[in-house]
DNA sequence: CATGAATGAGATTTCATTCAT
DNA sequence: CATGAATGAAATCTCATTCAT
């Protein structure tokens, strides 16, 4: 009888040392054997799994995203106060790249590059989904921050979108240069200022 | 010395070409003989200026941001009310890439990939520079703005932080997806809130 | 000995496979795991039976052989007239491809191919074997339709090699562009004009 | 001043030594490092001038027929006496092939396989025109040589197609086993064969 | 100085063969 | 016996860099 294999289980494990790697070295700059040496296989074996170098790059991201979504929707499923649960999707983006993960946040720039340059690709057309779906998860938190009927609901999308701005841009200025600020209590500060200014309108 | 300046022109002729290139296809896929076809000249003629495609790299990264430098400070120069001063801050960096320009944001991307992986080179060490430097610039403006004693200089240089990282943020959203929202009245919104919430601090 | 018979067979199982793969695809860009699948098999199957690949090749040249070998015997034997032999003889070689088998022709390409190449191996010897063979078998069955003591046995032996010339010439034209001619006429036509020509010598 | 090459010139070089490996190893085993070697080059340079293995074989395919058509067209030229001329065809074949570029001959059987494995591509269409070709030029010779009013057009054609299997299938068995037969004396003779049957005809 | 032809180191990818199950 | 997952040797192809002209 042939030897039975997890498909699926080996796929995730190349993925994930396709983003250690990745992340380390860049994506351009990762070699086929380098992810396979990573995974603790052979060269040919990566092979087997995926077509190509691209169909992995490509896979990760899925892979990852995934990840960072069960990870944000475990955290926010145990928090019912609005606030507390704006302030805790605020900071677990950084709390994913805590400690080994901290590494992994630079693929974030490949992928990034990737979709600006091939916005027909699918993973262009996934990140905007993605950031469409987590513009409109902020916007229903903020609006039960602020429990305000007179707020327009285009002023707490657009809200929304500066606060994923804010994150983001926090974060790349922090993983540049740590000492710069605290990014945990900036983040939160950030996020205290939209949801007053967003209580103030009338 | 004539000689000089002639081969000063001709680097740059080069580096605008590389930059425009890189914009494109991303760094790790430019060819070399890309950039020497974008600059009209011959791809031998590219190592009589650098010495390899890193150092390309490497100056035009330089080269980038002295023009975006030169640009806001022209801008900034013309104008004395210190809001109006602020918000021309804001809305400059979109203005670079309108146009013609528009195209070129993206090598932002591989410059902060290129300075996160490789925390030790001189391009990180400059962009960890500029982003102080930038985050002073928009300190003093803010503190033009809100003119009051008590705000605690450090409450204002985190709220450079927060701004430029809003700014920087709704930039990266708006090239993925140019129809999510108008980046220039977004971008300002974000200015006014910040400085509103610097203003009723006491 | 029931082992040894179900080994056989299953061997045969596997050369049919790969003598229809190789024909398709020919047989330098057929992979083993393409014969296994034809031959509904595991690929790791295979190397139960044969050592190589080259091995397949090999036998799968053998194999093919016996199998026409045993066609054209099997059809001769039926029948008693010289000439009705002979341009039975003649005619078999087609009906061999025709249908199912028609795709397998091109693999005489690469049993031709290989011999030429390396004329010590034992495909080779084989083949010139073959030709031997089948050039003295035509010079029987010539020699039997004209029945004429003065004719040179030499004389009737390059007819035969002349004869076969045509039959397999006109069959890589045929087999290129079967509109180009009726091949059963044709060949037909050869075998009569040879004949024509062995009986007015003198 | 750049070098000036002449890119033909260089790229009829390499054609000539990629036919010269690939008769001797045949296509599928000759790497483009062998090529390279046989043209006195570097393997990179190959790719300066063709864009893949594929590419040459189909060119090299090409500048093979072109090299024999101008060989027999400047034999035949300077013949008058159409049997004579006819004679000339047969014979040039071989010549062709004698000395330096016998070995060229087993070159022919991978134009061949290719052409009748993939039907639709160039170098099929290619030899299928070629085929026809030779049996026009062949049809006018034999015309020519019997000079008889009765004989259809269409055994004609067909008398052609028989030559050219005779001679080719005679070429196969003779690069085989050269001690089988004579090839020149036997090529004439079948040539013979032929046209005084047309001759007879009526 | 300017050039682009030439190069080979190095990357991706293929696949015959092995071997643990 | 049968299997197919794993492998690495070897092939194709790319491209930064050199250098003769």
């Amino acid at each position: 009888m042939p030897k039975k294999i997890d498909k699926e289980e080996k796929k995730a494990n190349i993925l994930e040392a396709a983003i250690k790697v990745f992340s380390k070295k860049g994506v351009a700059n990762t070699k086929i054997s380098d992810i396979a040496e990573a995974a603790g296989i052979g060269k040919g074996t990566i092979y087997e799994y995926f077509r190509s170098k691209d169909e992995i790059f490509v896979e990760s991201f899925q892979f990852f995203l995934e990840k960072v979504d069960s990870i944000i929707s475990q955290r926010l499923y145990r928090i019912s106060d609005p606030m507390e649960k704006l302030l805790a999707y605020s900071s677990t983006w950084t709390e994913i790249f805590e400690g080994d993960y901290l590494e992994y946040a630079s693929i974030l720039l490949d992928f990034w590059a990737k979709s600006i340059r091939n916005k027909k690709e699918a993973i262009a057309l996934n990140l905007v989904k993605i950031y469409d779906e987590n513009r409109n998860i902020l916007k229903s938190l903020l609006e039960d921050c602020i429990t305000k009927e007179k707020t327009s609901s285009l002023d707490v999308k657009i809200a929304a979108s500066i606060l994923i701005a804010s994150l983001e841009g926090l974060f790349i200025q922090w993983i540049l240069d740590r000492s710069a600020f605290d990014f945990k209590e900036t983040a939160k500060l950030a996020t205290e200022i939209l949801i007053e200014w967003l209580k103030k309108r009338d």
